[in-house]
DNA sequence: ATACATTTTTAGACTAACTTAAAAAAATAT
DNA sequence: ATATTTTTTTAAGTTAGTCTAAAAATGTAT
């Protein structure tokens, strides 16, 4: 009994949807989520719960069984690897990967995802700065605030993007607001709720409170 | 309009038996290739006959349009590049190849098959010896004559495979044949058509028919 | 040239994944 | 607590790709 592809993502939306809200993920959500009608996922829902991959009682949500839960880590797993892979060795930008890497999380086979982390040096990170779950599904926890949160004088560096849409990244190149980025806090305008920072401890920027609320940072 | 997976097998498929058999792919070729019933060719050949990628005319075969034949030969060049990655940068073995390259082929994306072959220095020849095609399609054509057809104390190099399957590539393997050894005939047995060569000019070896009507050299 | 064999197509039906529209259940508001 | 809104499910139908069985066309052999 193997999984299909279409089950595959809507077991991705499913964890992501649990992890972001830390409920079970309703009806509602995950139609959201994959675009497509509430009717169709409570069609596949059965299916899935058929197959042991969800908790479902109907009107009640779903939530992941292990089985599921290790299927979705290993796909992120591997989507993340493929990233990694695209920019580091491929030269892509992070802005241009997200969609390949959609379709070769699908790739099938026994090893190949080992051989691919082993390549490329096991990374514990992608090009956007989410961590690459290893081969059990274990998450590495890095403590990360939003540049928004730190106060006047704090320093950090650059490790994350919450939002992961193609203007951010270009925006962030743009900016030179690269993974690594040591970034420190001179400013907080309470009007617009911007901020003023010094980066790379070379050049000061204003950055806007959209900005600021998407980026993460490690506190030096 | 876009191309299914499924689709692009069928087109494949054609494109093989229609190399093969310098003829158009019957119904039952094509069914026999894809491992379906005549009955579904009929039903897909109608669609790619909608979709201008083959000429259809009931009970005649079919052969690829222009454009049918530009994406079977864009497939086997994208297969074959994924597998000399598997192979030179993962190390995979040429016998564990297939079946991986089998899904990478479908990965779409403007660049990425242009990025990887610049990426593996623009091989010209996959794992199992066989041409890889450039952009536009177009294959190296290499004089290489089957093993068989070496005269006594003729030589040549090992320069692919006729048979691809995971047996006869891990024979190749074992007995030291791979891509790039020299041989050279010593002595015909009519008894059995088997061949006596001297490997890598140091070793002899006795070499069934079978086996020497599946190995392809280059005279030297 | 008729008969037989083979190949191909048609007909009808199945599954996975999807849709819209209507019905039912749950949540919310007064 | 009842009415209204929202969410979820059911019902019925679509498309791609598959199947088996039967019908039609083509090919072959005497």
């Amino acid at each position: 009994m193997d999984i299909s592809h279409t089950e595959e993502n809507y077991l991705k939306a499913i964890f992501k949807i649990s992890e972001r809200d830390g409920k079970p993920a309703s009806t509602n959500a995950i139609s959201t989520e994959m675009n497509t009608s509430a009717a169709s996922v409570t069609d596949m829902v059965k299916r899935l719960s058929d197959k042991a991959l969800i908790h479902y009682e109907r009107y009640r949500g779903v939530t992941l069984t292990e089985l599921g839960e290790e299927t979705a880590t290993h796909l992120i797993r591997k989507h993340r690897l493929w990233e990694v892979f695209l920019v580091d060795k491929l030269h892509f930008s992070w802005d241009e990967v997200h969609e390949i890497a959609e379709q070769l999380e699908h790739i099938k086979s026994a090893g190949l995802v080992e051989r691919l982390d082993e390549y490329l040096g096991f990374p514990k990170f992608d090009p956007h700065g989410d961590p690459i779950p290893d081969a059990d599904g274990n998450f590495v926890i890095r403590k990360q605030v939003l540049l928004s949160e730190l106060k006047r004088e704090e320093q950090g560096v650059v490790v994350g993007v919450q939002d992961h849409t193609t203007a951010f990244l270009q925006y962030l190149d743009r900016m030179e607001l690269v993974l690594g980025t040591p970034v420190k806090l001179l400013e907080y305008f309470d009007y617009d709720e911007s901020m003023r920072v010094l980066i790379n401890g070379e050049r000061e920027q204003v950055l806007s409170k959209k900005v600021c609320q998407n980026l993460f940072v490690q506190k030096q």
